[in-house]
DNA sequence: AGCTAAACGGACAACATGCCCGGTTAGCAT
DNA sequence: ATGCTAACCGGGCATGTTGTCCGTTTAGCT
């Protein structure tokens, strides 16, 4: 925390900046926008950005932050399926189906910063994985670490773009077979069969998964 | 073809800018090699260099390319469970074991060719695709199209590296945590069990796998 | 040996980067 | 109200990369 709490001209760029550097991701290739171009799309200096932000991907997590935070919330805190309550494969499913949603509708940002490397380095990244892990161990999967990681990988913005616009592939295609790939993943079945992919047992069907935080 | 075969210094000068390239890539963090660095290190100037390759990852991709090659001579006509024979979940198997073995073995080469949104533009990219789609036909899940590249998105480069570095995963765990994935993705229990999680049925449990290419 | 087409590489202009430093201003205290 | 101080602002600089142009060299054919 500040010494003293942060003085208005600095909130009023921040303000600017982030404006502006929302309309530029959305308008080009989000790959392409410099520092240089959000600098002069806000009306600062160069160096006043640099104060912040390290390079234009921190501006885009920084906006696409407030988006992710919400579905963290309702991850915790929110109503079934999302939230605590259900099954795991329903969780995993209504999971991937939050984030489908999170990319459509914030695509640029998310291009621009969670691309290649930098996702994994986001604190956004470790949460979904934190999550996702959880509900591979409430399902019995074995290696649950690893395997959270396979299962955000069909998440990357990247793929998620190709899909879209080179495959032509829609959204609720998309989270359709996203939704097989989880009740696979986190298949058990019922009562009668005695099929487990998992590889260990749990004690019963009832759910009471941990979320993160 | 070219009208005449390829001049002798030609040659001479991709062998020298492909065998440097090899050892800067392995050397330093691939995505920061420059086409200045590979012109420097082989002895030649940039046009040179630019002539063939338009950018860093161009190079990259020409050295990653022999072995992609190796491995597709295998799954189109290689012994099963890699090649034809095998049914679908052990020929997956088989191929996200090579895969990891290509990625351990050629990880730079990975980083700096297929990173980000660049993976999806490769041929190989594509071949891949079409390898875990006519699988996924075979074992009758539903949208092999789509489901191919969610399949497919564990194999990015960045995440490999993720695993291995920042989370100390070994090949063979990464390797197992995909058998999973694959068995899992392709499940079908056998006779007695009613259980799909794939859409529609499929004449019998004899398969006749048709490959790339 | 000479010719031609191709390959080579030095050089240039444009641009992004990261940082330094002098000038400005907001917020607090008296 | 007024002055002080710390934080903020942004122009500008040195550096490094990018693509491309164009004059020169050279391999391979006749």
């Amino acid at each position: 925390m500040p010494r003293t709490r942060e003085r208005a001209d600095a909130v009023r760029n921040r303000e600017r900046v982030l404006q502006s550097a929302r309309r530029l991701f959305r308008e080009r290739d989000p790959r392409t926008v410099t520092m240089e171009d959000l600098a002069r799309a806000a009306g600062v200096g160069r160096a006043t950005l640099y104060r912040r932000y390290r390079d234009p991907a921190a501006v885009a997590v920084a906006l696409l932050d407030e988006h992710e935070r919400r579905l963290q919330e309702r991850l915790i805190r929110g109503e079934p399926p999302l939230g605590p309550g259900a099954p795991p494969e329903q969780r995993l499913c209504a999971f991937y189906a939050a984030m489908v949603e999170l990319l459509e509708e914030h695509l640029p940002l998310a291009l621009g910063g969670e691309a290649g490397a930098a996702r994994f380095r986001t604190g956004a990244y470790n949460f979904w994985h934190l999550h996702v892990r959880v509900l591979l161990v409430a399902a019995g999967a074995p290696d649950p670490e690893t395997l959270a990681d396979a299962l955000l990988a069909p998440l990357a913005p990247e793929l998620y773009q190709h899909q879209r616009r080179e495959r032509g592939l829609t959204p609720e295609r998309i989270t359709r077979s996203l939704d097989g790939l989880a009740r696979a993943a986190l298949a058990r079945v019922t009562p009668d069969g005695g099929h487990h992919t998992n590889g260990r047992h749990h004690s019963d069907g009832t759910h009471r998964p941990t979320s993160p935080g």
